[in-house]
DNA sequence: TATAATTTGTAACATTTGTTACAACTCTGC
DNA sequence: GCAGAGTTGTAACAAATGTTACAAATTATA
């Protein structure tokens, strides 16, 4: 364990801490380590979560498999992140999806009672905890903003104004217009010809990446006339 | 304050926690109580969030305001809950929403170092606020599920099926069908076209809110073919 | 630099959903 | 038993998005 704790010093929970505080911290905890190869099962969607998993080494896939038996990848947990931290608590703390090994992957296994254990000892873990959940809620919570609106143009126009704050013409885009749509939860090409229509009418223009404003008064007008 | 005590054992935070125990966790914490009035503002959309909130007295809602002016109700919190819970940690911790008094309202507020405190202290003040944020998580995480559906047959499918479970054949819906097609984030004249279409295709059978499983295998199909 | 892989632009057509409106039904409190 | 509020059934038409396919542009990589 020893030549693991610099791992762990990297890792979101422990951040901040230093390998003698980590030394401490599990002197006397109950923790396992477990090792997966390529396509081995970590945890069965449905299964009660009641450990923290921490991918040392490696990194695993989150799969949905529907009740067709056809699997869909959610997510993909590389080392040092901890796995399925929202779902140890909490009312139906039961694993989402399956947890699978996409190669040869190392995992801490810290049962429910070390980890609270831990958080009462060392009011860092416990922040770095909650600030890890936190987050996770945060994410989902601007991510059903964007799919409830019920047009792309009130997505699109959502997110350039949000981006853009006061003063600001311009946006960058940070990610490609493909993980966009995926956000938005529309098709590319449907997301490509809202772009291109609100540049005909002279809302933006668009220049790869960059996002002009050139009428931010329509821009409004679009989340203006919003349901729901 | 000491009359206060027994208002909070009801509350989601202290819960299992006798007025005593009350008594000795606020000792020498920092916190304060709040009055306001009908339509008062609690907080402002965008203010930074470093206390938590207790409602004790009253209700609030959440609003949302577009960047037309037009305000959304997004939620109502009634006494003794807590709110913004998943705000006050994370990395973008302030208020998605404004909070807003529904009628005459008592609130405590508590730093984020005296929840911290508490939570420190005591163990069950810890689980119980991580169960609060956890649930929430899994509430937004489940809703995301239905919302990323790109069919309306889908998300009824989604629906039964996770009802039914194994042997059942029948499920009672526990919402009204307005408050579903909400949920799903579509109308309700569609979920209803969407209920009654299956019905003819002789999948499903519905009567009110009882809704008889015809043919599975179908109804498995529908996800089969599923996207995303 | 050449080549492959990824991202983006664009179009025609099919599907799905929204909109609106009204009638029928159910439930509650009086 | 009845009035009124809320819920559900239904239909015609409009609007938005998905599907598919291919070309062009860009970026990564050998």
């Amino acid at each position: 364990m020893e030549h693991s704790y610099k791992i762990l010093t990297h890792s979101v929970l422990f951040h901040g801490l230093d390998e003698q505080s980590l030394e401490v911290l599990f002197k006397d905890k109950l923790y396992r380590i477990r090792h997966y190869e390529k396509g081995g099962y970590i945890a069965h969607s449905h299964d009660e979560c009641k450990q923290l998993m921490i991918v040392m080494k490696g990194s695993v896939r989150g799969e949905m498999t529907d009740f067709s038996g056809k699997t869909i990848v959610i997510e993909e947990i590389k080392a040092p992140r901890p796995l399925a931290s929202g779902f140890i608590f909490g009312s139906n703390n039961r694993f989402p999806v399956d947890i699978i090994a996409n190669e040869s992957a190392t995992i801490l296994v810290l049962p429910k009672e070390t980890l609270i254990a831990m958080m009462q000892q060392n009011s860092l873990v416990l922040k770095n905890f909650l600030d890890t959940v936190s987050s996770r809620t945060q994410f989902l919570s601007n991510r059903i903003r964007f799919l409830s609106f019920r047009t792309i143009r009130e997505k699109i126009a959502q997110y350039i104004l949000t981006l853009s704050g006061k003063g600001k013409n311009t946006v960058m885009m940070t990610q490609s217009q493909t993980s966009l749509a995926d956000f938005f939860g529309v098709t590319r090409p449907s997301l490509a010809r809202a772009f291109h229509e609100m540049e005909q009418e002279g809302i933006i223009k668009t220049e790869r990446k960059k996002i002009i404003l050139r009428n931010k008064e329509k821009l409004n007008n679009l989340l203006h006339h919003k349901p729901s």
